[in-house]
DNA sequence: CGGAGTGTTAGTCG
DNA sequence: CCGACTAACACTCC
């Protein structure tokens, strides 16, 4: 579920909290999601966050803390001194009931609580021990958006060469880093292109129109806190609302916010991906 | 009740 | 190398 703008909405929020602050203990309830030994970080202090494609990374004093959260995992701070602020979306299973059956790690520091909750189990928690090791855990991936080298020769190259459908192609972290299934259909309804058609037989002006689009979906979407559907939340537990402004994403059936014409949703390699089918050409 | 579907991605197989 | 498919898991929806 989350995509860059959810991991990087809850990064922010995690800085806030856990930077300067130190590691007292770390219980790990399903020693599948995490990797290393969690003795390791115990007594070292976040340094800063940051964050590579999906992944959030944590720097401590001496090694790398890394997260990720696939399709269903959480983060959730509780600070050990005033009230967990739910941003106005009580929920009583990310306050009160912490930890619950789906918190899997739960990493205690000075000044608060870090549960990492996952329904399907799916998102991981690995101890990196030096720049190298980070380094090559994220070698395989593609340029963020806000990268110079993510440039339109480059993004129309790439496209070149790949007969996929470009729905896929966005999907693509070795291509690009960050995009998942919400935010390829959003961005392929802004620069109307149909998820259907190959990569490699989009016009150079659709080509061009895509490569805009993505970081204005991006930012529209880092603006709203991300998008919450199911388990995500901001770091505080409170909600993203970038569905609110979503044009085709979970609205299949209703009509499109330009021509009024139904959303379709249809599959495509195994993904659900919904677009206009008249403004989508 | 049974089966399909879910925001991710590493791995396998042809 | 490329592309299609599957598994990892637990829950909701129809």
């Amino acid at each position: 579920m989350p995509e860059l703008p959810e991991v990087e909405t809850i990064r922010r929020g995690l800085a806030k909290s856990l930077v300067g602050h130190k590691i007292l203990a770390v219980k790990v309830l399903a020693p599948k999601l995490f990797i290393g030994n969690p003795q390791l970080i115990v007594g070292q202090e976040v340094l800063e966050t940051s964050r590579r494609a999906k992944i959030l990374i944590i720097k401590l004093s001496e090694y790398f803390l890394l997260t990720h959260l696939k399709m269903t995992g959480q983060l959730i701070f509780r600070p050990k001194h005033g009230e967990l602020v739910i941003g106005g979306h009580p929920d009583k299973v990310y306050d009160s009931q912490l930890p619950h059956k789906h918190s899997h790690i739960v990493i205690e520091f000075d000044n608060g609580t870090l549960f990492f909750n996952d329904l399907r189990k799916f998102g991981w928690m690995k101890i990196l021990t030096s720049l190298d090791e980070l380094q090559g855990e994220v070698a395989h991936l593609g340029p963020e958006y806000t990268w110079p080298e993510f440039t339109i020769d480059y993004f129309q190259a790439e496209l070149a060469k790949r007969r996929i459908t470009i729905k896929q192609t966005l999907l693509d972290q070795t291509f690009i880093a960050g995009i998942g299934n919400i935010y390829a259909d959003e961005s392929l309804f802004s620069a109307k292109v149909n998820p259907r058609r190959k990569a490699n037989d989009l016009t150079k002006a659709e080509v061009k129109k895509l490569f805009a689009c993505i970081p204005k979906v991006f930012n529209l979407a880092l603006q709203h806190g991300g998008t919450s559907s199911r388990d995500y939340r901001q770091a505080d537990g409170s909600m993203g609302t970038y569905l609110q402004v979503a044009n085709v994403y979970k609205r299949e059936g209703l009509p499109c916010q330009v021509c009024g014409n139904p959303i379709e949703r249809i599959k495509i390699s195994g993904r659900s991906s919904h677009f206009c089918p008249n403004c989508q050409k």
